[in-house]
DNA sequence: CTGTCAATTGACACAGTGTCAAGAAAAGGA
DNA sequence: TCCTTTTCTTGACACTGTGTCAATTGACAG
């Protein structure tokens, strides 16, 4: 027996039929691999606004309606991009320019959970158990794309679900309990 | 360019000229790929006596000692399989044997969440907000190999600080907060 | 008509997994 | 010691997918 079936298998020959070209024409307008992957991601960024929504929680006026609304954004944006981001995460191990440009997409992640977590800080909400940067990092793990899958494709969930405990959790792990009931 | 740098490379013939034998001879022994990390889990489990130390803290008086026990040995265990866990993480979505006996691995750390659930249920210190399937779900996630592996490597924490941090989180997540205090 | 640009076909290098066949070593028993 | 069985070695090969290269075709513009 050779190999099992290939999951997540999208080789640069399906995406160039399913586009009605030649594989060769393809590598003709993304040199590699990872230009495809990096450009796909652009066009969704721009397709879905990401950075409009993201930029949308910043309204928000108290620290924990910020916080919500940061894990909104992002949590109905993983969804949209999942395909890709898997293609990114089995590629970033093995191929340079996708670590490159995948730990850059993550970044720019991180420095919004930097900026929500600085609004919780501002309010006097932010849990004393916590640095800012500590917990900066709390809330970029907890909004892991590998977090996402795991609760709505290993466990099960519905992306309410996972969106509302997701919520949850986070102000339980960074919220200050005085003052933080709503 | 051809390819980058391959993080996690280990190949068979890598494998085998670590062992001093010939890399058909590692075939002989190990049919594929997914046989020899099968192989390599099974041994460090025994090697480092995992289900004693999760059994371990079954021992815990409280629901609340076991929850901190449970992660306490998962979570120093993690760093003795990161290297295997993560050729296992890479291979399971192209390889379906590979995909079989990780999530049977996973299936029972499941299980061992399960059953701190049980034991906080028991003591009525499960929080109220979730149900202790949901629960377990929760812990499980939290808990994962590639949390650890963000929170250790891409933030840069100490192993001290992800048990200190991951056992706090777990806590209030999933312990009621009235008695929750040590 | 001619130059340019994009796409096509087809071949090839490369890396890694897994397979196969033939022969060499090392045991182990009579 | 001789013979048999098992284990390992060498070397070749099939297969898959990425990325490269060269020669060719077709369209469109000046």
């Amino acid at each position: 027996m050779l190999e099992g079936g290939d999951a997540n298998a999208i080789r640069m020959g399906d995406i160039a039929k399913e586009a009605g070209i030649s594989r060769q024409a393809l590598y003709l307008h993304f040199p590699a691999r990872a230009d495809l992957l990096d450009a796909t991601a652009r066009y969704l960024d721009e397709y879905y606004e990401i950075d409009k929504r993201l930029a949308a929680s910043r309204a928000a006026e108290t620290g924990i309606e910020r916080l919500d609304a940061f894990i909104e954004a992002w949590g109905n944006y993983i969804p949209k991009i999942y395909g890709m981001a898997k293609a990114f995460l089995a590629m970033k191990d093995s191929d340079e320019a996708a670590r490159i440009a995948w730990t850059s997409r993550m970044e720019a992640l991180r420095h919004g959970c930097r900026a929500a977590i600085r609004a919780l800080n501002r309010d006097g909400t932010l849990s004393p158990d916590h640095s800012p940067g500590q917990a900066a990092d709390i809330l970029w793990t907890i909004l892991s794309v590998r977090n996402w899958e795991q609760l709505r494709h290993d466990c099960g969930w519905s992306q309410k679900r996972y969106l509302s405990v997701t919520k949850n959790a986070a102000r339980r792990i960074l919220v200050n309990e005085k003052g933080a009931g709503e």
